[in-house]
DNA sequence: GTTCTGACTGCGA
DNA sequence: GTCGCAGCCAGAA
């Protein structure tokens, strides 16, 4: 009996992002089990205001970040990457590509 | 009730 | 690699 709103499910997806990792909004979104809701991931992080929750490890799909460079958070998202260890270059993530699922981060071998 | 917009995604050029 | 178009879904006016 799913009690739990759309919105708690998707925070809860979000904060089961390993540190040093990242996930794109549509993998967050059907991990929330809300497929095709990246769009509402987005717009409850730019409205979340939780110091817990690491939206800055929420990418686009292609790895890239999906705040624009006009807005302030942006710069943010890339200092707190950094400061897990992720390689920011340009506005997008260096290293690895935003993660297709967390399965796969889950079963991704360490890579050389 | 309808209409618009959006921190998205995928495909094609 | 970048850019543009169309599709999809939800929330707000």
């Amino acid at each position: 009996m799913p009690g739990k709103s759309a919105a708690d499910r998707i925070l809860a997806a979000i904060r089961a992002v390993p540190r040093g990792q990242v996930a794109g909004y549509g993998e967050i979104a059907r991990r929330a089990g809300l497929p095709g809701r990246a769009r509402l991931v987005a717009k409850l992080v730019s409205e979340n205001d939780d110091p817990k929750l690491p939206w800055h490890r929420v990418l686009r799909s292609d790895g890239r970040i999906a705040i624009p460079v006009d807005s302030p958070s942006h710069a943010e998202q890339v200092q707190r990457l950094r400061a897990e260890g992720v390689v920011v270059e340009n506005g997008r993530v260096r290293g690895q590509r935003a993660a297709a699922s967390l399965d796969e981060v889950l079963w991704a071998p360490p890579r050389r």
